[in-house]
DNA sequence: CCTATTGATGAACGTTTGTTCAACAATAGG
DNA sequence: CCTATTGTTGAACAAACGTTCATCAATAGG
């Protein structure tokens, strides 16, 4: 797919130079699939995001299918992994949680209305493509786990009882998320998502 | 569309019979979009699995899209319906509703995959499709509705505490149920659910 | 029995789909 | 400057898409 063999920037072949930036290009395929999903983002939405011909992006990233992984992956190093590390944060990891949640709920419906690309993948495609189900899969472990470390946090700090099952809490905290990013999708105003944040809340303590 | 007038079952016009039951096949439709998503619905699964031809589909239930809004509010009028049905038996309140949610974990995961057509259609469709939105957020209400009558006669039964706000806690049980499916559509196993669903009801106390 | 009406059929239609490829452009080594 | 290599372009492609319609079949009224 990307022929180009290179040592950090250093070029070790002839050939012309690429005319995009991988990653931005990357970003703007991702972007596109998030707002759209797989199957109703066609070639041409992406070549008009992209800005790149159809060819270039068969050279670069591989067919239709190809690229949906790479940019479900980005993600999930990107978009995902940013949300998280706000939860490893200093201070308090119940308020870190806490404001987590509120920024879900607190977006523009425009963003709301977008969801969160994984859990949009999961409802759409993973149940039929092995391939997609194995990232997704694999960022969504990576979220649990993020609650677990933040929810161990609290319970080192007395933030949360001893006894609770942090575990099963993590499993908790995960599916309400998944809830909460649905229930954005459709019209709920951010007042019927501020009672849900709140119970969940209440059910940590 | 559909151009015969009938009082009951008597036929008030001239020409032939239609072949098929129309309700057996709209449920046989709303399956395949069930399963498969509205835009992974080729017009050809849609007449492979109806047993009838593009034509008969036309007469009867209109375009792609007609067809696929009647499907979604037969779910509604049936599968969804049927299920809250179990919310209203007699006995415990809080026993039925953990009994509603202890089905949804215990499918066989080719089930569990398949989710719930209303929470598939609010992620993949409803935000790009204003006639969808509309249906799903009249069945989504009706949901909320549903664990909202359920909490109240638990509540006058003593099950759950006067001070608890039923109305935030049947936004929040809407919207775990949400959670809930879309976790089960990626393979999450029932013993990871089943720790969701214990806390859920650790909320209720 | 003839006619009017309506359902059933499936070939055919025009689009749109994802993908390919021949021609060209740019770069690096010799 | 020539050649080898690789990226860019966009016309062109076959396949699949949703949809239509001429033709036929069945029914009911006159």
């Amino acid at each position: 797919m990307n022929k180009r063999s290179t040592i950090g920037i250093i070029k070790l072949t002839m050939g012309r130079n690429y005319e995009f930036n991988r990653e931005e290009t990357l970003n703007k395929a991702m972007q596109v699939f998030w707002q759209k999903g797989y199957k109703a983002t066609s070639m041409k939405d992406l070549i008009d995001e992209m800005g790149i011909q159809p060819g270039s992006i068969y050279n670069s990233f591989g067919d239709k299918h190809s690229l949906f992984l790479e940019a479900i992956k980005y993600y999930g190093d990107v978009v995902t992994s940013n949300a998280l590390k706000s939860l490893e944060k200093e201070g308090s990891p119940l308020e870190n949680l806490h404001k987590f949640f509120v920024e879900i709920i607190s977006r523009p419906s425009e963003k709301k209305c977008r969801g969160c690309l994984i859990v949009n993948t999961v409802v759409e495609l993973s149940p039929h493509d092995e391939e997609t189900k194995e990232i997704v899969n694999i960022i969504m472990k990576k979220i649990e786990g993020s609650f677990y470390n933040c929810l161990q946090k609290a319970q080192a700090m007395g933030e949360i009882e001893n006894n609770k099952d942090i575990k099963a809490l993590s499993r908790y905290l995960a599916s309400s998320t998944h809830g909460l990013l649905v229930t954005g999708k459709s019209n709920a105003s951010q007042e019927e998502m501020q009672d849900v944040v709140n119970v969940i809340f209440e059910s940590l303590k």
